[in-house]
DNA sequence: GCGCTGACGGGAC
DNA sequence: TGTCCCGCCAGCG
């Protein structure tokens, strides 16, 4: 371990690995899963960095408590994130996940039980 | 060494 | 019920 910001990056790619297919989780509940529970922003942030970790992590499946691809932009292409996401059987409309209170995935609240 | 920005969240109006 | 503003942590100019 070079720091310990190096591992919080890690926990955070960690639990974004974890996320099954078809699910999403909002950058909080990861932030709160680490114990920031104020730090959604850095959780954000470590995503920008995930290139940068290997394997290379589902950041298309993160996103904001509204439950909008916030980060798409950050993605490369236009529709990218969306079109993953669509991939996986989840509904995307006008960068905005549709039934978001449904397919949500609590690390915090799965990891435990 | 200081200040601003940034893939956000929650509370107040 | 919807929108606005403030707060938090870390990287970067």
């Amino acid at each position: 371990m070079a720091g310990k910001n190096e591992a919080l990056y890690e926990a955070i790619y960690d639990i974004v690995r974890l996320i099954p297919r078809g699910r999403v989780t909002s950058y909080g509940l990861i932030a709160a899963a680490i114990g920031m529970k104020s730090g959604a922003r850095m959780v954000g942030y470590a995503l920008n960095h995930c290139h940068t970790s290997s394997p290379p992590v589902p950041a298309h499946r993160v996103l904001n408590r509204n439950g909008l691809l916030s980060g798409k932009a950050h993605f490369g292409a236009g529709d990218e994130m969306a079109n993953l996401l669509q991939a996986e059987g989840i509904r995307v409309k006008d960068d905005m996940v549709q039934d978001f209170d449904q397919i949500v995935w609590d690390p915090s609240r799965e990891l435990e039980l």
